[in-house]
DNA sequence: TATGAATGAGCGTTCATTCAT
DNA sequence: TATGAATGAACGCTCATTCAT
């Protein structure tokens, strides 16, 4: 069982440091496996290549561990947002916008977001104490986010006069779906014919159509009209 | 939670027709709070006011419990829906859309939907028997019937050109959306300012203004322009 | 569910005199299929054709139906053995062993008394009065059955000076082990290349040479010496 | 059942190499009283001096319990009989089968294996893959066995020409019909009047009377005849 | 007398958590 | 600090027994 020179292995002994993260790390994989509840600490502790009782050194319980991929995950992406978004003042509300969007798709795409979400949607309502700090620290802030981007947009007349509140909305539903549905691949397969890049445009494009100053193509916030039955790859 | 007419002795005793359908009620309570995995037939038998055993007269197991709960909302739906639209060809695409959205949202209220939408997108890729089921019954035929409606609307000039499967995957990942939110109001209170009616004209609204012809008003499709903050009550 | 006119069926309504005898077949042939503990009430009472609660009208519990079954079987076939083995008092030792032999076997062939077998072997020290009965009732007057006939034939010469309570319990071992080998037929397909003739006339042999009087052929009990491989069939 | 040299405490904490046998032992009592069916897991623990979750560190399920309850009696004793055998080329046929018997006679008085054949006759036919592992790992392997050593001695004359498959038969039958009796001492007094002994002398001088020579006295197998009641203690 | 729907204790098995080492 | 053997409460499910009809 025990193979000398195993220093190529994927999951092999780090520094004591590192050893939250190494455990949080394998609780990724494994709660996007089996859920919260199906999930087995000694998988975890497997997964991460230590003990089963190592894990109680650095996290009290199971809800512990969920309460910290969380915060690493949703919190750290927030805090990105932010920054980035107040830090250039000069694009275009509709070029921010397709910025964020951009990171946010890059983001939907990684198995630890889109774990994360399944698990705040399926089982974050059973722990009272997250829901309050997931609303404070992520769905408020968020939300003000959007609101200023899309009414610097409608007042810059690049959107029609649409509540921002109900567009950020819109918005934040159609791409949190989309990760979800993307998220299980294999289980729903109704996406599994086109590209995560089609995939992106085709949100984009329906998004900025549906925003668009009426009277107007949205062909002027630079989507072009779509062919029939399969948007062409661009950029990929 | 009280059911006018029921004039018997405290919750026993309701009359055996209604055993099973009392069963599937406390199913959806007690699914909605704890989860597929986490929900106790205990507590299930508990909540109907019956014997754990009882269960197992009407239900062979708890995949079967939430596959008849899958059934009576869902499918049941999917069919008034198939009925509805192929009875009546004369009206425009655009109205039957719109019905065919009026019925999903009445739906989308509802606790039961609410609850079953959580499960099937949280745990159902654990059975992997039930995830067959519900592609076969409700993902292809919804997606079906969705695209000949869109595909009537872009025939007749009534929405642009666009891929009538994106068309569809972004109404139904919208709703899909706010009926996860909305099923969590305790916890999303996001939402719990607005009334649900008014909810249902932002979404249509977006959606038209999505697949709008191009160069041409949204308001053709009989949607006006919102104002700027908050959407003012119609008809509620 | 209810055929008229069905009286051509095999478990068909009877008169309710014949109740407790009808659930007791049915109880053979369940608890031989399932031994005592796996045995369901649910299934014999659909084995008797009658409903689950009636058994209650007339055993007890499940014990009570065991020990009326061994009542049945056993003391019937010792009693009857008693009777034809006092009645005739001028045949050889040896003929009247031939005779009871060949009515144990018999007996030993049904499907009743071989679950009857296996349930007091396997189960019946759980019952400390049941016990005692069968010691009473079955054991003892069984042996002394046995040591009559065999102190006959050694006194008259017919076999070897031994002890007959030995000879005695040599044949009941070898009859109860096929008994119990032939009553699993496809769990220990051992003995299914044989008809029951055939082994019957293998047990019958080998009895009767171990008894056969020391320095004289067994052939003078009337049985050939037989072929090296396989016994030839007879009679069958 | 007070093992001497335990010098800890109350009945817990043996040393933790010992826990499967600990296990096993525990299961030998349990299996024993109750049967396979019966027998409850929390009982063996409970007996065994262990929480109930431990037996599934050692064991996977119940089965895989009398599985290696099998495996160190039966087994184990047909190992050895097949070296001894195999090893031993110079003895008679008749000597070889006598240390057979001697040593299938002190298993047959071991408590575990007077278990395990009522087990194993009673209920054994309930799990089908158990079946299948004891035709394959017993009854094959030891019918072969006394095929061999009893072809050798009707090829040396030492027995007569008898059905090999047969005799061995008939011996395993009576053995293992003797060691169910003694294995309900209480039950069977039947036997109790004589020594262990006596009964395997009982049993070898019958057995080798009924393969004797035609024609021969069983003396030259080295057994005298017997006197007429009771047999007298040799040896013991 | 006869029923079978209803019950709930009890089963084998799992796994989060503890603790001696 | 790190372990993993040990635990026992809890699970889904079964079925002997009861009882309203």
């Amino acid at each position: 069982m025990t193979s000398i020179g195993r220093d190529h292995a994927t999951k092999r002994r780090r520094l004591p440091e590192e050893r939250p993260q190494q455990i949080l790390d394998a609780a990724f994989e494994v709660f996007g496996d089996h859920g919260l509840a199906g999930a087995r600490l000694d998988d975890i502790a497997k997964c991460a290549g230590i003990g089963k009782g190592t894990i109680y050194l650095y996290f009290p319980n199971k809800e512990a561990l969920f309460k910290e991929m969380i915060r690493q995950t949703v919190i750290a992406h927030l805090e990105r947002s932010e920054r980035d978004l107040d830090g250039d003042r000069t694009a275009t509300a509709t070029a921010q916008l397709r910025d964020y969007m951009r990171e946010l798709w890059t983001l939907t795409r990684s198995p630890a977001y889109q774990v994360v979400m399944r698990l705040v949607i399926a089982e974050l309502h059973r722990f009272p104490e997250l829901v309050e700090f997931y609303l404070q620290e992520v769905v408020s802030r968020k939300q003000q986010l959007l609101d200023r981007l899309i009414r610097r947009g409608i007042a810059g007349g690049e959107f029609r006069s649409i509540d921002p509140r109900v567009a950020g909305r819109m918005m934040a539903s159609m791409f949190a779906m989309h990760a979800l549905w993307a998220s299980t691949g294999r289980c729903w397969p109704m996406l599994a014919a086109e590209s995560d890049e089609e995939l992106f445009e085709q949100l984009t494009d329906f998004f900025f159509h549906a925003v668009a100053p009426t009277g107007t193509s949205a062909a002027r916030s630079g989507v072009d009209p779509e062919p029939l039955v399969t948007a062409k790859r661009r950029r990929s």
